[in-house]
DNA sequence: CTGAAAGCGCTTACAG
DNA sequence: CTGAAAGCGCTTACAG
C-alpha cells in the first residue's frame, strides 16, 4: 500500500495543536515556544514531511518554476542553452518546464497558453521559424509574466532579450572567405522570418560590399527546415553553375557540413578550390574533415544570461510591482574560429 | 498596469451567481440552464478566463506534469529521448518538468526530492554514473509515484524499464569487427557502474569467447567521462603498445571519434590498418571521416515508449490506486550500421 | 505563546 | 435548476 502524504493537519493532530502553530513552528516564526518547535520538527522529520509546493505557489502566487519553449531539442546550441538555464535556475532555487515549438507558430501560440495556465513565474523562449513576430506572447505582457526571449527574437517586442551580434558574426565570415582570396561569394540563408537569418544575411552582403565584391542572387539560397540535407542539395546546385563560388558562407555549422560533403562526392577539394565558413561552433564543426571554419555562439552563457535577466525581473516586480521595469538588450561577444575549410 | 487574472469569482459576482455554478456551467454540467451556460461562457470568453492548473492540481491531486531527471542534455541521444517524450506527452496533455543529475548521485537524488515536492505525476530517469543503484529513488514508490527508467536502469529496482539489448549490440559491434580480419581487439568501456556499460563490456567479452580471441586486460580501457578526449588519449595509448590493438570498440560514438582522430594523427590507415566500431548512432558518426560504423540505439523510441509506459500506469492507478501494477521492460531493437571505419 | 478565521482558485457531493 | 458547504494544503493578519 501506497503511504499517506504527510500534511501540516496530521502533524497537528497528531500533536494536538493547530495547523498554524505547525505551519509557524516549521517556519521558525519567533512567537512559537522553544518546545512546540521541537516537537513538530521532530513529528515532522519521522513523518517525513515535504511541503506541497502547489499549494505554497496558490498562497504565495509564485510557483518558483518558469519555463522554456523552443524550436527544437536535438540541437547543439539549443541544448547548450537549456543546460545555461537550467544551471542557472538550480542555483537560485527555481524548476524548468520545458516546451517545443517544432518551429510551428499555432504550436508556440498553445505553449505560451499552457504555460501561462501553469501559472509560471517567467518565460524564456527563442521564436519558431515560422514567428515573423512574438505577437502571440502578448498575454504575457497583459498579465505582467516576464519574458526574456533569446537568439531568435523579435526587436520591436518590449521585453529582456539576449543574442549575439549576428550580423557582425556574419560579417567576420565573410570577410575571413574575402581575406582568403575568394572572389565570388556564396550565401546559404537561413529561413524568411528569423531576425537572426536576415542578420546573417546583412551582415554577408556588409562584407561584400566593403570589399566591392558583387552580390550574385544566383548564389543566394534559402533554407526552409536549415538542414545537413539541405546544405548538400543547395551546394550541389551552387556548383553545378557555370560560373561556380569559390566561397560560401552558411547560416548554421549543419547546412556547412552538408556543403562540404556535396563537394567532397564532386571532387572539390576544400579550401584550394572552395572555402566553407559555417556558424554556432557546434560540436560537428570541429569533428568533419575537414574540420569547418565558423563563427562561435556561446550557448551556455545565453542560457545562463536569459535565465538570470529572467529571474532578476521575477524578484524586481515581486518586490516591487508597481516599479517600472527597463528591459535590455544583451549581446554577448562572437568571433571567427578558423579551421582547414578556409 | 497588469491585468486582473479572471477567476470564477469575477465571473459569478458579474452574473450575479455562485462560482458553483460558474463552474458547472463551464463543464457544461447537464444540471445547469442553457441561458445561464451561455452567459457564463460568453463571459468566461469576453475576459479571457483560464482556469488556474494549480488549484485543479490540488483538487483532483493530479498536476499533469511529469518529471524527467537525466545526466546531461548536451548530449546526441539524451536529447532525442526528451524530444520522444515531449511529443508522447504534448499528444496526452501533459507538460515536463526537466532537471540534470550532471552524473552525480547527490544532485540526482536532489532532483528526486524536488520532484516529489513539486508533486509530479510520474517521473522518467536514467541513472546518472556516480549511481550503482536507483535505491535513492524509493521515496517515488513508497508514496506510489510511478517511475519508469530508461537506459541506465537499476535492474533490481521495481518499476518499468525502457531500453535496447546493449549486450547483443556489443556483441554484434564486436562480431563485427572480428569478421573485418581483427585479431586483436581493445574495448574503450564506459564507467564502472552504468549498467548499459557493463552490459557492453560483457558482449564484447561475449564475441572474443565464441571466437577464440584471446581477452587482454592491457586493451581494456575505463573511461570516466565518456568524451571525446578520454577516447582519443586512450586511443594514443593503445597505439603505442608493443602489441597494439587492430580493431577497438568503445561504448560511445564520442569516444569512437576520439580514437578516429588519434589513429590519424599517428598516421594509421583506418579501416586498413585499423578498424572502429562506436555506440549509439549519433550524428556524429555519420559526420566524422571516416564515418564511423556504430550501433543504432533509437533514443526517440525509447523516450516515446517511456512516455508511453508512464502515463499509462499514472492512468491505472488514478483508476483504480488499488489494482496491483505489473512492471515491464520494453527492449527496443538495435542493429549494426557498417560504415568507413571498418 | 497559541489559535480561529479568511483566503489562494478550484471541484463536487448534497440539499433545496 | 441553483447554491451553501466542505475541502485540497498551505499562509498570515489578527485576536486573545
Amino acid at each position: 500500500m501506497a503511504q499517506h502524504r504527510t500534511t501540516l493537519k496530521d502533524i497537528a493532530e497528531e500533536l494536538g495543536i493547530t495547523v498554524t502553530s505547525v505551519s509557524k513552528a516549521l517556519k521558525d516564526y519567533p512567537d512559537i515556544s522553544v518546545e512546540t518547535k521541537k516537537a513538530v520538527k521532530k513529528l515532522a522529520k519521522k513523518l517525513n514531511y515535504q511541503p506541497d509546493s502547489r499549494a505554497i505557489a496558490m498562497k504565495r502566487n509564485k510557483s518558483n518554476i518558469i519555463g522554456v519553449i523552443i524550436p527544437e531539442i536535438v540541437h547543439f546550441f539549443f541544448s547548450n542553452v537549456i543546460q545555461g538555464i537550467m544551471s542557472y535556475c538550480d542555483q537560485k532555487g527555481y524548476q524548468v518546464l520545458i516546451a517545443l515549438s517544432n518551429n510551428q507558430k499555432s504550436l508556440e501560440k498553445k505553449q505560451v497558453n499552457l504555460m501561462f495556465n501553469t501559472r509560471v513565474d517567467g518565460l524564456i523562449a527563442s521564436l519558431a521559424n515560422e514567428s515573423a513576430t512574438a505577437k502571440h506572447f502578448k498575454i504575457l505582457k497583459e498579465y505582467n509574466i516576464p519574458l526574456v526571449l533569446f537568439d531568435k527574437i523579435d526587436e520591436r517586442f518590449e521585453c529582456n532579450k539576449v543574442k549575439i551580434d549576428d550580423r557582425f558574426g556574419a560579417f567576420l565570415a565573410t570577410e575571413h572567405l574575402i581575406a582568403k582570396g575568394c572572389k565570388r561569394l556564396a550565401h546559404i540563408r537561413g529561413p524568411q522570418h528569423p531576425l537572426n537569418a536576415k542578420e546573417r544575411y546583412n551582415g554577408f552582403c556588409d562584407a561584400l560590399k566593403k570589399h566591392n565584391l558583387e552580390l550574385d542572387p544566383a548564389l543566394i539560397k534559402i533554407c526552409e527546415k536549415v538542414t545537413l540535407s539541405e546544405g548538400y542539395d543547395f551546394a550541389k546546385e551552387l556548383l553545378a553553375l557555370d560560373n561556380p563560388p569559390d566561397g560560401i558562407f552558411t547560416v548554421t555549422d549543419q547546412v556547412g557540413v552538408g556543403v562540404i560533403k556535396a563537394a567532397q562526392e564532386m571532387n572539390l577539394k576544400i579550401p584550394e578550390q572552395l572555402k566553407v565558413v559555417g556558424f554556432s561552433d557546434s560540436q560537428i564543426a570541429q569533428v568533419v574533415k575537414p574540420s569547418l571554419s565558423t563563427i562561435h555562439q556561446p550557448g551556455y552563457e545565453i542560457g545562463e544570461t536569459a535565465a538570470r535577466l529572467l529571474i532578476e525581473e521575477i524578484e524586481t516586480r515581486e518586490a516591487d510591482s508597481e516599479s517600472p521595469v527597463g528591459f535590455k538588450q544583451i549581446t554577448l561577444d562572437t568571433y571567427l574560429i578558423v579551421r582547414e575549410s578556409t
